[in-house]
DNA sequence: TAAAGGTGATGACAATTGTCATATTGGGCC
DNA sequence: GGCCCAATATGACAATTGTCATCACCTTTA
């Protein structure tokens, strides 16, 4: 008996994901999360084979959630169920130990195969993903990174410079530089290219 | 036994929403559909109860879908999962006669329940949805709209004039309109707020 | 210790953006 | 026809943004 813990955030898709997997015979579904602090708790009471969970969570999110978990040598195998095809998720995912890495586009049918492979010991990925995975690395800086976020929110360089403490001078060579990086006219194209990325 | 289609543009989702509802004695699924064109075809073939879809799906969004099914005279009551909790996806689908309005951050074991009472002819909305929905009107005109959809992509004055036909001009007057409705302080700001509020 | 490299700051200039007041145009409609 | 209105344009000005060269300070490292 496989025994998993599911953390995903909505309710909803979390019961129905439940469902799927109890109607196979050989899974056990022994717990289930709303977000990775709940889940890494919840792991720790339980025994658990498989953790599946998304990357968005409040609180936690799954790639910090199998971070922490590795970090204390828990031997269950982390795979990541998710909607986002950036690669810089993916590749932070590897990073951190994860077994598996699927899309909730893929046919449902998909998941208690990729289930029982992973706790065979493979390592799966989703086949949209492996050829771009290893593509382009994430250019930005910190620095960068931070200013671009804010100025995806509409902040003014003024005001990103009074929330992370530079000048404003600093703050638009960081934005232009940001801008050169990635190949972009503004800085609007520039945090919507990170963001695809998901290097933001 | 009450018929029920699904559409719902992440596989995994679909399939796991179709198990979920399959463990009632009394639903069956007749049919999925991954956007809301198949649905459209497939809710025609098919004599269904109940349409339960998502809303924002490639080629048709459920709101569509709901609008198309409306305007044929189509019998089925159309219910809406979705995670969009913005008041203006709410009103119109109330517009498209839609029935239910569920979000996906609702405990998995209503849904069954919601689906049972709206085939009695109820309808039913999320609780979180009901105060903030007859808020705030959506003040933009369809230019002020289209406008800022294109800026949000970081698209510049210029682009935006030569897309739509309209001269630069007038193209930074309906921006510099919008972001006034608004409150912003600027064009990437205003489509914040417009994007929030399910106005873009 | 000197060279090299990273981080942050400045100043200058052009381009873009935001704001506003004021046209122009082409329907509806009395 | 004449009037009103909405949609679109223009021009002018200030503010913000994008770009670049250069400088000042620290660390790191050869």
């Amino acid at each position: 008996m496989i025994k998993i813990l599911i953390a995903e955030d909505q309710s909803m898709v979390l019961g129905a994901l439940s469902a799927l997997l109890d109607l196979e015979d050989d899974f056990t579904v022994v717990a289930t999360a709303e977000n990775g602090e709940q889940a890494m708790s919840l792991a720790q009471q339980h025994d658990v084979d498989i953790v599946l969970t998304d990357i968005e969570m409040p609180k936690m999110t799954g790639i910090e959630l199998a971070q922490a978990l590795q970090r204390i040598n828990y031997t269950a195998k982390v795979m990541i169920l998710t909607t986002f095809t950036r690669s810089g998720y993916l590749r932070r995912a590897m990073d951190a130990g994860v077994k598996g890495y699927l899309l909730k586009d893929a046919p449902s049918d998909s998941l208690a195969q990729a289930v029982r492979q992973i706790h065979q010991g493979k390592v799966i990925v989703a086949p949209e993903l492996i050829t771009q995975a290893w593509g382009e690395v994430d250019p930005l800086t910190d620095k960068e990174r931070k200013v671009l976020r804010l100025a995806y929110e509409g902040k003014t360089t003024e005001q990103i410079s009074k929330a992370i403490y530079l000048s404003a001078g600093t703050v638009r060579n960081y934005l232009s530089e940001a801008s050169s990086k990635l190949g972009a006219a503004n800085r609007i194209e520039a945090a919507r290219i990170a963001k695809q990325n998901g290097w933001l």
